[in-house]
RNA sequence: CGGGGUGUAGCGUAGCCCGGUUAUCGCGCCGCGUUUGGGACGCGGAGGUCGCAGGUUCGAAUCCUGCCACCCCGACCA
């Protein structure tokens, strides 16, 4: 893969920023930080959210919509999870603006207009959640509440980076209420197989489902479950996460009710998430030095058809034979666009379609009129062929489910390849260094030597992944006893 | 908050050390014409508080002082 491509979030922006995600961060620097995207990125977001919201319905969710402002004192409910995101708060502290004697025509903020409460603009959404949960439970028969939000959250990071960490970002947030423990952990981890389904199905990029250890835990949470991809660079992502929060935030928030058997206990909860950092996924798993490369099952137009002539007889001929072909395939539920801009040469669409990974290209001219033809071009593969135009929709139908499988088979060999065994510290080093990916090494179990191999080569422990299989060995850095192997990697 | 760096047109930049015509070049933008099977070409044109404030000087993008902003590395980050 082209080093353009493979490094750093940011590189990425230089490609993208003029046509797919407008990738600059804000430009006020009161705002810097959040993201600004662009219709297409947008498009493509918006594809990304349809998908899951069926996903979430099929399993029983509801979506439904909470507030923006945390009051304080909900916040600091629950004591881990208030003190795992107080240092990254954005916290608003008057409701109004005033004129500035001493600066004319210029606006302060009124000191009279302090708020008595603080309200802290979501990083997460459980302590306002379940403020509310609280007063819509009592009895086993109001259970489970299995409810997603879309919505925005603010985490004021010390340093973003664009797509995976950026000031403000778009998610969804599940947040489910269950009345045994056993409903809770099924729920977390029947989320945790959904994101894996839709990230590995509709984005194509393969993902290793596991558990985070206790230091890499969501604030909060009993267990916390997750899906992790391997970029194209070497390193890790963290695609989604799905916490079995316990009684934690029950008991913070004093929800309780009724069993079947009459008696009083708290409620059982989850939560999970997913974010536009999906987007990145997206860019750093699949693209090259021409640009995203879209999996169809993404792309807002899987087709874009460009037609190439001198005089506008031809155009016309050649728009008649776009429109037909555009029906059809539109038939077949393909989508398809038509680009006629005439401010515009072949080549320059050709490539401004290739940075937008459009998955197929379809160009039209005079030869094609003569040939009954129309040249066919592959964005993943960026091969090209010449093709009748009989039984032409159909051939496009399944080379794009072609793609898709191409797409994720390709990613799937590059992190298949790049998940390395090894035994011993010095191994562990050397592969981190040349090699990078995942590294599938024994473990103490201790957070002090996690945290220690941290310190020494930047790697983490990703997860201790479901299908690691029983196995006496020795910790790579202590020597001491341990029984299967876990995931390392250094991760964005 | 520590270490390093950078601010010149929408973007990327030259000029700065060693002060001196109208601030350089490329991309992009606008007009006209010729073009159109892989990012067209020619001619013409528009666009600048040289980060901000003060100072030195006949004269400051250039030298001095202060401030501001941003980037990178670290700290931080489910």
């Amino acid at each position: 893969m082209g080093k353009n491509l493979t490094s750093r979030a940011e590189d990425y922006s230089k490609w993208y920023n003029e046509l797919v995600v407008k990738a600059d961060l804000a430009e006020n620097s009161a705002v810097r930080g959040c993201m600004v995207i662009k219709p297409y990125g947008y498009a493509i977001w918006e594809k990304m959210q349809a998908e899951l919201d069926r996903m979430f319905k099929e399993t029983g969710h509801q979506n439904a919509y909470f507030p923006l402002f945390v009051p304080k004192s909900l916040f600091e409910a629950e004591e881990k999870n208030a003190e795992g995101f107080a240092k990254e708060c954005a916290v608003v502290t008057h409701y109004r603006l005033q004129n500035d004697p001493d600066n004319q025509g210029k606006l302060r903020v009124d000191p009279e207009a302090r708020l008595e409460e603080e309200l802290v603009v979501r990083p997460t959404s459980e302590a306002i959640i379940w403020n509310t949960y609280k007063n819509w439970i009592q009895s086993y028969r109001d259970l489970p509440i299995l409810i997603n939000q879309w919505a925005n959250v603010v985490r004021w990071e010390m340093r973003t980076r664009l797509f995976l960490r950026t000031a403000e970002f778009l998610w969804q947030e599940g947040h489910t209420a269950h009345a045994t423990e056993a409903e809770a952990i099924e729920e977390t981890k029947l989320m945790n197989r959904v994101y894996a389904e839709f990230v590995e199905n509709f984005m194509a990029i393969p993902v290793i489902k596991g558990v985070k250890t206790e230091s890499e835990r969501f604030a909060g949470a009993v267990d916390t479950h997750c899906i992790e991809a391997l970029m194209q660079d070497g390193k890790a992502l963290q695609a989604g996460t799905s916490h079995f929060l316990g009684q934690n935030f029950a008991k913070a928030f004093d929800v309780k009710f009724t069993n079947n058997e009459g008696k009083l206990d708290h409620v059982w909860a989850t939560s999970w998430g997913v974010s536009t950092r999906l987007m990145g996924a997206l860019i750093m798993t699949h693209s090259d030095d021409n640009g995203l490369v879209l999996p169809p099952n993404l792309a807002p137009n899987h087709v874009v058809i460009v037609p190439i002539y001198k005089s506008d007889e031809q155009l016309n001929a050649i728009t008649e034979v776009a429109e037909n072909l555009m029906s059809q395939l539109r038939a077949v539920g393909v989508s398809v666009k038509f680009d006629n801009r005439t401010t515009h040469r072949p080549g320059a669409k050709f490539a401004q379609h290739e940075l937008q990974g459009v998955p197929l290209r379809i160009a039209i001219g005079p030869k094609d009129l003569e040939n009954g033809t129309v040249e066919l071009a592959r964005r993943d593969t960026l091969s090209k062929e010449i093709v009748g135009l009989d039984g032409l929709s159909d051939r496009i139908k399944s080379l794009l489910t072609e793609i898709q499988e191409n797409l994720f088979n390709k990613a799937l060999e590059y992190r298949n390849s790049h998940i390395t065994e090894v035994n011993s510290f010095d191994e562990f080093k050397e592969v981190l260094e040349v090699k990078g990916g995942f590294i599938s090494a024994h473990w103490d179990g201790t957070a002090e030597t996690e945290q220690r191999i941290k310190e020494l080569t930047k790697a983490t422990i990703r997860c201790i992944p479901y299908d690691s299989v029983e196995e006496a060995g020795q910790c790579i850095l202590t020597g001491e006893p341990s029984s299967q192997r876990v995931l390392f990697a250094k991760a964005y």
